[in-house]
DNA sequence: TTGCAAATGTGAGGATTTCTCATGTTTTCA
DNA sequence: TGAAAACATGAGAAATCCTCACATTTGCAA
């Protein structure tokens, strides 16, 4: 029916590559076609990348781009995979030793400015992310993200309140954080002054939800 | 000739139709077109729609089609504003004459209610508003409509606390009305349980934040 | 009623873009 | 050293969006 690959009903990889690079010589060549591709992000948007203009730029054949990714939605979610990875690792940091109202605050508020930053600062981050909707694959990505991001927070709320509903926990959790990335796409894509309102108002909006009894 | 847009140098138009339908024949062939690329998207979703399969299932060309609708996006777009229209006038009524917080409590519970159950019945709806982010003349529709919604919003607030400073009671009001969206999004992604969670507490978080002095 | 201009209708085909595949080259390793 | 596996290539197949030159219908002034 669908050449959507695999769609696998569980919650398998969704793209992956249609052959992992091997030899050290396409493993380079991979990283160049990720390079070019997140250089014509930032500059155009995901949409207007071609994937002609991704090969051209990494210097190698279009038939070696569709080699390593099946599709056009699979180069984008790699590099979006890239940066789940790299912030689920500051996400823990900042919250792994949070045990008191006072150390989640200040944890919760480094968190947001962190990634408010990330997000006014990164075009490819702010492409990727605000066009997630549209691909299920990206959907997929960032609601297990989240979901992941959560858990942390939920293994902070159990420790602040242990004696509240774990379910509870669990769904404001993940309310919060999604409100978060919305609260950012938000925040990016009005004036700055009005986008630091926000991201302000969201923060204490947040605080008050998760430190509430 | 055709002045499809100009090339407006400044911002981009918001897509609009190529020309109104002035003859009762093709008023009704336009809503012939409308309905069919409704259907189509309740079917495959708005990425899978094609031109050519609305045209024909709407009995009329591909070129009289694009005689009314100067591109894809457009015709999306008149579908999703007429949701809007349609809304608002429902958003207006339910909040119109709220005069205390016993009254912005019932009112915005309301209110939620049936955006989570147009959102879980309307596959239109659901389809367009999720891919959102992707177009840029539909993120325009879809803020610009969240304003509009926000100001009911701060009329009430203002009457409930009318010594708070307006620039924050909008900025609440615009954060909780575009996570009320964002808390839609989400829950109808999820199992339907989990979803019915989410709104809960996203209906609980808000109006913890509304009725807060 | 008549006749013409404006509005509307048509669909083959131009233009663009994604992705395939037959074929050639380089690397690995027994 | 030689064969198999991995990798590289780019012309072109396939899929879509949209245009345009020309045909038909409608509104309306004379």
């Amino acid at each position: 029916m669908d050449d959507t690959e695999a769609t696998v009903s569980s919650q398998e990889q969704i793209a992956s590559p249609r052959r992992a690079p091997s030899q050290q010589r396409s493993r380079e060549r991979v990283e160049r076609m990720l390079a070019a591709a997140s250089a014509l992000i930032a500059e155009q948007g995901s949409d207007a990348m071609r994937m002609g203009e991704v090969a051209e730029r990494a210097g190698v054949s279009i038939g070696s781009l569709y080699q390593f990714f099946p599709d056009k939605r699979a180069i984008i979610w790699a590099l979006a995979e890239r940066h789940t990875t790299e912030s689920q690792a500051c996400i823990s940091a900042e919250l792994k030793d949070v045990s008191d109202a006072e150390g989640l605050r200040r944890a919760f508020s480094e968190l947001v400015d962190i990634y408010y930053r990330l997000f006014l600062a990164e075009p490819v981050m702010r492409d990727i992310w605000s066009g997630t909707q549209a691909d299920k694959a990206l959907r997929q990505l960032e609601l297990a993200d989240s979901r992941a991001n959560a858990e942390f927070l939920v293994a902070v709320l159990k420790r602040l309140r242990p004696g509240a509903d774990p379910v509870s926990l669990e769904t404001t959790a993940f309310l919060v954080w999604q409100m978060g990335e919305a609260a950012m796409r938000l925040a990016i894509s009005v004036e700055r002054q009005e986008g630091d309102r926000l991201v302000a108002a969201y923060k204490r909006m947040a605080l008050r939800e998760l430190l509430a009894e």
